[in-house]
DNA sequence: TTAGTTTTGGGAATCATTGTCAAATGGTTG
DNA sequence: CAACCATTTGACAATGATTCCCAAAACTAA
């Protein structure tokens, strides 16, 4: 390789390769300990760290969703790529992913308004779904 | 006193006085522990526990703000009583009481079309305040 | 003052998450 | 294949915010 950069390199191990697939399996916002769970329970050896470690780097990549949940921990799910937001079920995790143009027009507004720049924002909805 | 209720009563103690004072005083959202230093700060002997606790009180019956800061911390602030989201600086805190009739209405609206009841939301928005 | 609650606070306990670092692994090159 | 080396792993320790615990202190009403 001629590049000058610090190419950090990204190997596809075995427990990296578990973990992709097991979200890919799971249509919920679920916890990295409720992760590593799973994976141990399907016979997997993944360590804990590892599990978060993982997730946080396909987070920060925008390769899956991470949200708080009300009760403070963090929650993981594979998404569109899109820009979106959840409707989370707050009993047994179901989630919609909704769009709202609007959303994002009224938020860069506002803090433009106010003089505020690097911005982002949150906005999740929690309720019980139909099936709770 | 004749009520059948247990009514709980909520006493006026030195500790709360001195908490709710120092809410007035302050116009950005801070951590249990900012509030508890600055108390000791001021002389007041209040233990960290009963921060919390009057904070959590305080916050549930709707009387001062809570959100979580992304760092994933509580923090509090007196607050308007009508509905309202905020434009947080991610860091100063100095933060800008919003309103957004049209998110309201669209967020029941999303949740109502899936289904889901009892439904809450949160949305914040951070930024770099002008002055940071 | 007395009696009966509520409240306090200091330290232990919890719990999710992050840090540490030696050992294991994957990729590459010869 | 074998040697080399950066990356990755994982068991365990450490952190940090928050909660729990409970005996002592503070309030309030009678």
């Amino acid at each position: 390789m001629t590049s000058t950069e610090p190419t950090t390199e990204i190997r596809p191990t075995r427990q990296r390769r578990a973990i992709a697939e097991l979200l890919e399996t799971i249509d919920d916002f679920r916890s990295a300990q409720e992760i590593h769970d799973r994976l141990r329970t399907q016979g997997h050896a993944v360590g804990l760290s590892t599990v978060y470690r993982t997730l946080q780097t396909l987070a920060d990549s925008g390769q899956i969703d991470m949200l708080r949940h009300e009760s403070g921990e963090s929650v993981y799910r594979r998404c569109s790529q899109t820009h979106h937001h959840h409707l989370v079920c707050r009993s047994c995790g179901a989630t919609v992913e909704i769009e709202g143009p609007a959303v994002e027009t009224w938020t860069n507004a506002m803090a433009t308004r106010h003089g505020y720049s690097s911005v982002s924002h949150t906005l999740e909805i929690f309720g019980t779904c139909p099936e709770c």
